[in-house]
DNA sequence: ACCCCGAGTCGAAACGCTTCGACTTTCTTT
DNA sequence: AAAGAAAGTCGAAGCGTTTCGACTCGGGGT
C-alpha cells in the first residue's frame, strides 16, 4: 500500500526518477537505482493500477468475451480460456471475464468505459452478435474463431479447410479409396462455425483424390456415444477402410471400441486420423494420428495481434488461418490387401 | 470517450454536480439531471474506470483464483466460473481471472497493485498454498471450499457432511438395512477436499442408524466408465438395496446402465440417491433423487460476503457451510421385500 | 425581523501515476 | 577551447474522477 512519494522520500529522489526508474524510459545513475529497488522491497512497493490506468492510456487489462452456449464443449473451451490467460499474461496483461449476457453487454461498457485495452472473443458463432457489436466500438478486437460475416475484422482460427483436406490426402497417398467421415452432433453443424467448414473440405479433397466418402455424425442434438459407435458400425459395414474423425474425445473412445470389437486392429485393418480435435489423441486407447486444434496457438496470435492493434497501426483486418500440424501416432498404414478399392 | 467534463459543459454545470446526479450521493435539481442525463446519452459518456479506481477507493473487480489442476472436472467448474461472473454482475463487479501459476502470484499481485476490491478462490485443495497467501494479503479473501486449514479465512461450502448424512438417512427411513456407497476416484480423496469428508459422514450416519455399508470408488487416478460399473456390480452382487452416488455423471449413468442391464428398475428393486452432483440428476437416463452441490447458492454467498467485507466491518472469520436441498425425482422407496436386511 | 436548515450548486483538493520540458553535469567532438 | 550530445535528475502538468467544504437561496420556526 505504499505509494511512489514514499519510496521517492525513501531513496531520496524525486517520484519522477522512481518512475523512470522502474519503466527504464529514461536512464537512472546505477547506484539511484539501486537505492530505490531497495527502497521498493522495504516498502513492498507496486505501483497502483488505478493510477496507472489513468496516467498512461494502458490498462493492461484484455476482456474475454464467451458467451458459454449450451452446446460449448467445456474441456475444449477451459483450455482456450486458460491459453488465452496465459498468452495475455506473459505481455503483463489480465483476462477479465466476461461470459454470458455480460458477453455483449459487457463489452460496450468495458469498450465505454476504458477498462480494457483490447477485447478478445471467444465461443465465435457463425452468427455471432458480437461482429456488430464489434464493429461499433473502438476497442480493438480480435476473434478467435470465424464467423460468417467476418468484413473487416480480425480473426484468428485453425486452418480447418487445410487440416481436413490433409487429412483426407494422407489417407489417399497410404491407398484407401473408400473412406468414411465420422463429424460432430448434427446440431453443430449449425450454431457452430467450423464443423460445415471441415466437411465440405473433406468432401471436396476426396473427390479430388477421386476417392468415395460415406458420411456419418455422431447424434442429433448433442453427442453420444452409442450414435457415435453406430456410426462407426455403418461405416465398417458399408466397407470403408479408414475414418477421418472429426468430433469429440468421447466419440473418438467410440469409434475405437467399435473397431476393436470387430477384432479389427489400428492401422492394420483399419487406418483413422482426426482433424481438429483439441485434446491429445495420442492418449486414447489407441494413439491416434491427429491435426489438432492447439489453443496456445490460435490464442498466442490472437493476443499479439490486439498487442499489435494498441500499437501504432492496426494490424489489417482479415482472417489469420493457422497452417495445421500432423501429429503421427502410427494410426495410418496401406488398406488391408483384401479389402482395397470397391466393395 | 467523452468525460465529464464535457458532459457538464453540455449540461451547463459543474463537473461535481454531474458527479453528484450520477452516484445520487447528494440531490439534484429534476430539471438539472434531466439535462445531465440527455448530455450523458448524448455523448455516450461512461465514466473512465481508472480515474473511479483513483477518485473512489474501490475497483469494482473481484480477481477469481483457479489453478486448474489437473483432475478438476471442467464442466462443474466452468458452472462455478459462470455463477460468480453472474453474481458479481449483479453487484456492479466485474471478474478478474487469475489462472495456473496466476492463481497465487497473481492473488500477490493484485492485491499489491490494488486492482480489485477483494479476492475469490475457487477450486480449493486441502492443502492449498493460496491459504497462506490469503492471510498475508490485506485483501478480503473468501474461499469458495474448505480447505484443511481455514483457521481465520472466510469459507463458503455445500454442507457435504449433512448431504451425506441426510441421504443415508432418508434410504434408513426407508427401511433399508444394507446399502453401497460409491465414491470418486480414489486419487480425489487425496488431491480434492470434500470427497473424504463425504465419505466419512456416510459412515457415521450409516453407523447411527444401524445400516451396513459397502464402500467403492470409480477408478485409481480418474473416474473411468468401466469402473464405476464394476463397483456397482459388485455391490449389488454384495446384496445392497441402495446406492448412495458421490460422484461424476458419467459415473451415475455407468451406475444406471448396470442396474438396467440385470432387468432391476429404480425404484423398486435399488434405490439411488446422488450426493454433491452439480449436474441435473432429473435428466438422467433414470431421474435420481439429489442433493445436490448448487454453484450459484455457494457463489452467491461468496460474493455477498466479499462485498460486506469491502463496508465497515469485516465479515466474521470462519466457515459457512449451505444446508444441503432434497431435489426428489422418485429414485428411493423402500427395499423389495425379498431382498431387504441380511443377505 | 431573526436565524437555521436543507436543497442545490460550485470550486478545488485529492487519488497516484506517467511524461514532458528544462536543468546541470560530464564526456566527446571538432 | 568551444560546442554538442548524452546521462541523470527534477518540477510540474496532466489523466478523469470523487468528495469535501463552502456558498446561495427559500421556507419554516420563533
Amino acid at each position: 500500500m505504499a505509494n511512489i512519494t514514499e519510496v521517492a522520500a525513501a531513496a531520496g529522489v524525486s517520484i519522477s526518477t522512481v518512475s523512470y526508474a522502474l519503466s527504464g524510459k529514461r536512464p537512472v545513475a546505477p547506484d539511484t537505482r539501486r537505492r530505490i529497488e531497495m527502497a521498493v522491497r522495504d516498502l513492498g512497493y507496486s505501483p497502483n493500477a488505478g493510477a496507472r490506468m489513468l496516467a498512461g492510456r494502458r490498462t493492461q487489462i484484455f476482456a474475454l468475451t464467451e458467451p458459454l452456449r449450451r452446446d460449448t464443449h467445456a474441456p475444449t473451451h477451459m483450455s482456450f480460456v486458460l491459453a488465452t490467460a496465459v498468452a495475455a499474461r506473459r505481455h503483463d496483461y489480465d483476462i477479465l471475464l466476461l461470459t454470458d449476457e455480460q458477453a455483449q453487454a459487457g463489452m460496450r461498457r468495458v469498450a465505454a468505459n476504458g477498462l480494457v485495452d483490447a477485447i478478445l472473443v471467444l465461443d465465435v458463432a457463425p452468427d455471432d452478435p458480437r461482429v456488430e457489436l464489434a464493429r461499433q466500438i473502438d476497442t480493438p478486437t480480435v476473434f478467435i474463431g470465424v464467423p460468417d460475416d467476418n468484413e473487416g475484422l480480425v480473426c484468428v482460427d485453425l486452418d480447418f479447410e487445410a487440416a481436413a483436406a490433409e487429412a483426407v490426402s494422407v489417407l489417399a497417398d497410404a491407398g484407401h479409396h473408400r473412406i468414411g467421415f465420422i463429424g460432430q452432433a448434427d446440431a453443430a453443424y449449425e450454431t457452430s462455425n467450423f464443423p460445415p467448414r471441415v466437411r465440405r473440405s473433406v468432401r471436396e479433397e476426396a473427390e479430388r483424390c477421386g476417392m468415395e466418402l460415406l458420411l456419418a455424425t455422431t447424434g442429433t442434438t448433442r453427442t453420444t456415444r452409442e450414435a457415435a459407435r453406430r456410426a462407426a458400425a455403418d461405416l465398417l459395414d458399408a466397407g470403408v477402410t479408414a475414418f477421418v474423425l472429426h468430433c469429440l474425445d468421447e466419440a473418438h473412445a467410440s469409434v475405437l471400441a467399435e473397431v476393436d470389437e470387430r477384432g479389427l486392429s489400428v492401422p492394420e485393418d483399419v487406418s483413422i486420423i482426426s482433424v481438429g480435435a483439441s485434446f491429445d489423441t495420442g492418449s486414447l486407447a489407441t494413439p491416434i494420428d491427429s491435426l489438432p486444434l492447439v489453443p496456445e496457438a490460435s490464442c498466442d496470435l490472437a493476443v499479439e495481434l490486439a498487442l499489435e492493434a494498441l500499437g501504432d497501426q492496426r494490424p489489417e483486418p482479415g482472417l489469420r488461418l493457422l497452417a495445421p500440424t500432423r501429429v503421427v501416432h502410427g494410426s495410418v498404414s496401406t488398406p488391408p490387401a483384401g479389402r482395397t478399392g470397391t466393395v
